[in-house]
DNA sequence: CGCGTTGTTGATCACGTTCAACGAATGTGG
DNA sequence: CCACATTCGTTGAACGTGATCAACAACGCG
């Protein structure tokens, strides 16, 4: 995650031109760039994406969206969620009713559809692989955090996690500690922890009463000490020292390549 | 999954000589057979794997193995079990105290160390990338189920998902219905669905009373009417129905190359 | 046979769900 | 401008499911 500051340093350019992305000066998109232009998207709230049968790609530029799932009977789990910055890999062969992505808030992306490139000989494309297997494999890696969050972690535990989680990846520091501005509702927190709305309220309340956040609003909130919210989850947020397992990747990655 | 059925059909083959073994003539082991032959390794219950700064794929040839994370305080979560034809991608850059691959029965798997291979071009091979992002795809999805399990489903219904996920992968179809051995205890079992061993105890007697399944040993059920045990799992095991599924990745796949 | 491990069952308790009511914020139409 | 409806978030009360602690049975093994 959080690509667009890792891969490619800082180049002090970020001209966000029309059609062009700052985002896309990622890892990703710099090795595409080449095979053609990737195409912007604007979604609203509760809008969806698709891939049935083509490979697509979409890096988040501005929003949240989740990688969602439901039941016959209605019930839904958000399995991931991904903000500016995130790398979304697509489920593929599913029909949609059951697996999709949607965004929960007005997001924009930049779309990359592999599929329908015939005209590049993208087969033979080793370096583009290579990419597509870190991301395939990224995210297999928080989905299986996700999943020990949800089968092993109490209600409190999840949601200290859940607003540590937030603040690493889309607060901003400052001197009072970390602000969050959460682009999703109280149900979509609900369905991503796999609680119920009103049981995330409640210990929103009882975290506000242990001081741990200040809300200044339904949807802001400032953590004053965030070691201290840290501490209440026996489980580090797969983004926040997260420096450190990038490097050894790259270890790998650049032994093979 | 159950790769070694599909990839490259039936060739009638399948000697079982020395250093060589079946389930490699599936298609990622074909794929690597060009550039070197696999290892072949036995684990008993407990022992595990390591991947810590090279890249390696295991290929289970016979019993269980278990994708396992732990949290500070002791609790485990079973993120994944993969069984004889599954194909396991490690995860990278962890440092191997919370997550692991470990043996939950005698097992034998095939071992594919792509890191030290620096003899061969590895790095331009797409062919060989292509199939590692297959997998860790698949990977990616098969979370998302177990996610979802984990999130959404209760008790009664995690494990109903659960012995017919059982029964579809590892079991054996007879005249009086699906016949399986459980290679893992209830503990595992436990861990695998975020629940505690007694939980799982009372769950399976709750499924018996209910004339879902018939144990012949606490290991040891048979399944009669298949259909009835996952319509009490508002959820498809992965691995019931994926033949068309498997059909539309090959398509794109197909495609790209 | 004693011993340790594994699985089962019981009693009690806590956590999260369900159903319900209510307040705050927002938008609409008279 | 106000009445009204709608949506969202919060809080309360009752309930049910699964966890915890404990005892005990079944089994393998020295």
């Amino acid at each position: 995650m959080r690509q667009a500051d890792t891969a490619l340093g800082q180049n002090g350019q970020g001209g966000e031109a029309n059609g062009d992305c700052r985002s896309c000066e990622a890892r990703l998109c710099d090795l595409l760039r080449a095979r053609g232009a990737p195409r912007r998207r604007l979604l609203g709230r509760g809008e969806r994406l698709s891939a049935l049968t083509c490979l697509k790609l979409w890096t988040v530029l501005d929003g949240v969206v989740a990688f969602c799932s439901t039941l016959a009977d209605g019930r839904r789990q958000v399995v991931y969620l991904s903000v500016a910055g995130d790398v979304v890999v697509p489920p593929l062969g599913v029909d949609g009713t059951e697996v999709w992505i949607e965004a929960l808030a007005p997001t924009s992306l930049c779309e990359l559809d592999l599929g329908s490139r015939t005209d590049s000989p993208l087969g033979q494309d080793a370096a583009l692989w290579a990419e597509l297997f870190r991301n395939a494999h990224e995210q297999a890696k928080a989905f299986s955090v996700h999943l020990v969050t949800l089968g092993r972690l109490d209600g409190m535990e999840r949601v200290c996690l859940f607003l540590a989680e937030m603040a690493w990846r889309i607060g901003c520091k400052t001197a009072a500690g970390w602000r969050v501005r959460l682009p999703l509702s109280r149900e979509d927190i609900a369905d991503y922890l796999g609680l119920n709305p009103e049981t995330v309220s409640r210990i929103f309340s009882r975290v506000k009463k242990a001081k741990l956040v200040t809300f200044l609003s339904p949807t802001d909130y400032l953590v004053p000490d965030i070691q201290a919210l840290q501490r209440r989850a026996p489980l580090s947020p797969p983004n926040a020292p997260a420096k450190e397992q990038r490097r050894d990747i790259a270890a790998w990655e650049l032994r093979a390549l």
